[in-house]
DNA sequence: CTCTATTCTTAACACGTGTAAAAACGTCTT
DNA sequence: AAGACGTTTTTACACGTGTTAAGAATAGAG
């Protein structure tokens, strides 16, 4: 049953009678070697064990096929969602993901990011961790490398790719919504922990003014450690809604983390929103988190077109890479998001 | 302000005056090179752009410091904690974690496990995809490698360490509370994707013949796609609410997913599952979910110690690739569940 | 100042595969 | 049978770093 353990081509060529530069040929691309030698080689591989060396076939391509993916966390849906599409499409278009995770920490970012160039990466993704991220990074990728941001934007960086999506649009969208159905809406921030999280209350202050209405944003002061949207949004509103304020108001929380805590806190207090009655509490979320068509009430949100960022990304990153050193001038591609209306709002 | 770039170790020897043998121990670790060296080329580094080759290093080191992780989807926070534990243990260690996700394909799962024998990762530690999954990936895995599985353990398979959840204990825990404190429980299985899947069923029902009562499973037939867990439970139980069924049972979910759906069910047909009223509807999970102390009701399960047991696969691991070959026995460590009792049963 | 221990440099080979050039082989056409 | 063409083998060098052996340089002790 066990069949010899073979280390190298060499022995390889050697047990089945191939010379090692078919061997290797094959390796890369079956179609590079008659069929005749095709066939004996398949028949050779099944009498022995052997797996070309990962690490000496990356060392001597001038492309490792591989891309880098960095993703600031992986305890929320929404990453992940984004890291599946992006795999998802890098495996259409052949290439390998090689992902790493910042755990919220600049130094774990910055030490993924050498790794990616140490590796020889062909491009690099990455979702930016946030305001305390170190921009350097970033260029330094960027100067490198086949680079695309997306997700969320630094303000102060130019001319790097990102494909993420149009927060002005989307929040606009269902602050304006809210402000239709029922009172002018309160926005409910969450943690500033990257930069989206700052360009949604600015999206819903633009839209605020446009609509004539005033205005309000609260839980700004993070009560939380980063990264605990549900008990971020659960502690501001319990703190309010005890003290009998926003209970029959409209409130558009910065994403449906933060608004599944919030309809924790309305359930605490036994309030029940709803888009039914008129004048009553409403709770709106934004991404449309995978979980939120379940909650009770369903959550109504703006859906993040995730697929299509996914997608994006890695042909812009495939598109950069073809082209080599012609260094195109910058992209930014924004979607549009998705009214979702369920219950709650 | 752009630092000359140098791509081989010669170059940085030239470049900064000190041997190319000392720079390769330098880069291995610094205490094995003299403070004055250390320092030298500090100063250089400074001034000059370079970062090893990560395939060249790894090729020719003993050790590649590497260890591999497969999971079988991204999508589920139980998994995504999990491998956080485990990226946090691995990097106490000094490890670097290379993840593979299958997205429940079994080829996608053999793929990766040769990916990690082509990179000669120095262990690997694998959460099976489950029934479908090709038992012969993980025995090859065994044999070549360090190698522990964690939280479902394939029945027909031997000799491999194991890591996970007791579930006679953890079941066994929650089915006895439910038995007490309100009517016979009724199990909603979730969809067998995973080993755990069945061994959650068989704890119940010996539980249940242990109290005296009568077990009753619904919901086996899988009504949707793998995956998803929370359609499978509103699905289900919607149907049976449709016809008056069930709606005044203790429900035991096989996991805190399914009895997300469970409660959304439960809502949209008016019932409010509590732990309040004597003789009505309960609803509980399985594993503690990070949403589900904000579900509503909070929702009432039993937690596995998810931290412990990513710690102790990586232990095991390190264990295992310290005394090489020595084939210690297997070792099975089975974590204790903990009773987390709120509101809805 | 010499002796010894440590650390460094030099030189060389090793790892496993990519790749290029030239020679050898096979098959098909004429 | 000769020529043409495609494929394979042979041979050799390349990639960037690990690693070793021998000798040179340096430091500290006496």
């Amino acid at each position: 049953m066990a069949k010899p353990e073979i280390h190298t081509m060499e022995e390889l060529s050697a047990a089945i009678g191939v010379s090692r530069p078919t061997l290797s040929r094959y390796f890369q691309d079956p179609t590079k070697v008659s069929k005749s030698s095709v066939e004996r080689i398949r028949r050779g591989l099944e009498r022995v064990e052997y797996i070309p060396n990962f690490f000496a076939t990356r060392m001597n391509r001038k492309t490792t096929g591989m891309i880098g993916v960095i993703i600031p966390y992986l305890n929320d849906l929404f990453f992940t969602r984004l890291l599946e599409s992006i795999e998802r499409a890098a495996m259409r278009a052949g290439y390998t993901v090689i992902t790493q995770c910042s755990h919220s920490d600049p130094e774990i970012e910055a030490r993924a990011a050498e790794t990616f160039l140490s590796m020889n990466v062909d491009g690099a993704v990455v979702a930016p961790l946030g305001n305390h991220s170190d921009l350097k990074v970033y260029e330094r990728l960027n100067a490198r490398l086949p680079f695309v941001l997306m997700d969320s934007r630094p303000a102060r960086l130019s001319g790097v790719d990102f494909v993420g999506t149009d927060h002005i649009q989307s929040t606009g969208l269902i602050t304006e919504y809210l402000g239709r159905v029922g009172g002018p809406p309160v926005f409910l921030a969450m943690p500033r922990v990257n930069f989206n999280a700052l360009e949604r209350e600015v999206a819903y202050i633009a839209k605020m003014e446009e609509l004539g209405l005033e205005p309000t944003i609260i839980g700004v002061d993070p009560l939380n450690a980063e990264g605990h949207f549900e008990a971020h949004g659960l502690a501001v509103l319990d703190r309010y809604f005890s003290k009998g304020d926003f209970i029959n108001s409209s409130i558009l929380c910065a994403n449906d983390r933060v608004a599944i805590g919030a309809l924790r806190a309305a359930a605490h207090h036994g309030l029940e929103p709803g888009s039914l009655r008129r004048g009553g509490l409403r709770i709106a979320g934004h991404d449309d988190y995978p979980l939120s068509q379940f909650m009770i009430p369903t959550l109504t949100t703006v859906a993040q077109n995730v697929e299509a960022i996914g997608q994006a990304a890695v042909d812009r990153l495939i598109e950069k890479l073809r082209v080599e050193k012609f260094q195109a001038n910058q992209t930014v591609q924004l979607m549009d998001g998705v009214l979702k209306v369920r219950d709650s709002a």
